[in-house]
DNA sequence: GTCTATATTACGATAGAC
DNA sequence: GTCTATCGTAATATAGAC
């Protein structure tokens, strides 16, 4: 290793910066200025780097999106009983959440004020489906209650993983936290909170 | 009835227009002129109802607190066995999301900026606090699974109830839909998605 | 209560030196 | 790759007429 002392910038440092404020001020809140105090260059520099705020957001919003998708793709996801899908993909939703915390959270956040946005928006709005017809499959297999309809419940199960961006921090070398966290989310989602059943 | 043509405003009616716009564009996102525009009045009138861009802000999520708080203090809420009383209070809160939609959705998207953000951001973690305990002595009770971290199930729970504000529309003339939606939430919550309990 | 006009500041982005 | 200086625009808010 040569002891790389990173004391000047490239677009995938600068990145983790940016998104680190955009998510403690909000994409909008968040001036060049700010970005340019946080990362202790001045505005100008960061322009070397990227075409301006929005190629930012886009590189941000594009990889918490790249790795939602992936888990579409996995094996366990395309194979055996829908149902037995779905919890996988929940399970690797919540997984892909805590690794990617801070790209995932700002997806989460995009409102659609510009191009960026609003393709982020129709983009997650695809994956949402493809989650929505894995339940349809599990609900025709018989094996989700039939008493809840099913668009709802799809909303509620990945509202609930995706509400984990308000509050989840990685506990630094804590392997263990992130089972826990997982395990509660699908047994919750499954199974429910009360005893006896 | 005295048909009051309302052709002028009022701090209140201009609320609601701005609080839509608010959610539309994100508050940062938000400039008085867009405000201006889609009240049809001209930026300077708005100052004559209220200081600034910020009052907005504070009554719309005053109102949005208000009717959370009012549902920790009602009769059931308070007596009986502290599972029921999780139920009864996640049903309300359902319920006033529902009421107050617009006001909750901008509550629950606040970041803390301003003064008025940081205030409101410390008052919905009172209420969270307040819904923690009760869920707490539910499990005192052992009427939860004790296979999950309450504190978690807790913030999942309501994470899942606030996720609501991101794609719940009232349909107009609809009563039925509000009670389908508040049950499914109940249902998934207490008793999970899966069949054969 | 509403308007036009404007003061003042902050913003995103660029120019050009080192 | 970084800087200082600056451009043009858009923001919040105010002044003062009607």
């Amino acid at each position: 290793m040569t002891t790389a002392r990173r004391d000047t910038y490239t677009p995938e440092t600068l990145l983790s910066v940016a998104v680190r404020v955009f998510n403690e001020r909000g994409y909008d809140g968040t001036s060049m200025e700010h970005l340019s105090k946080a990362a202790g260059i001045s505005k100008s520099s960061i322009y070397h780097h990227v075409t301006g705020k929005e190629e930012l957001l886009r590189r941000a919003v594009s990889r918490a999106l790249d790795g939602l998708f992936a888990v579409l793709d996995e094996e366990p996801a395309t194979r055996g009983r829908a149902v037995e899908r779905v919890e996988y993909v929940t399970r690797r939703t919540v997984e892909v959440l805590m690794d990617e915390l801070p790209y995932v959270t700002l997806l989460l956040r995009v409102r659609g004020n510009t191009r960026t946005e609003r393709w982020a928006l129709e983009r997650r709005r695809e994956f949402d489906h493809r989650v929505a017809d894995l339940m349809k499959a599990a609900a025709g297999e018989g094996d989700l209650r039939s008493d809840v309809d099913i668009k709802t419940a799809t909303r509620l199960l990945f509202g609930m993983v995706n509400s984990m961006v308000e509050w989840y921090r990685p506990l630094p070398g804590d392997g263990a936290d992130r089972q826990q966290v997982t395990d509660t989310v699908v047994r919750l989602a499954f199974d429910g909170l009360r005893t006896g059943h």
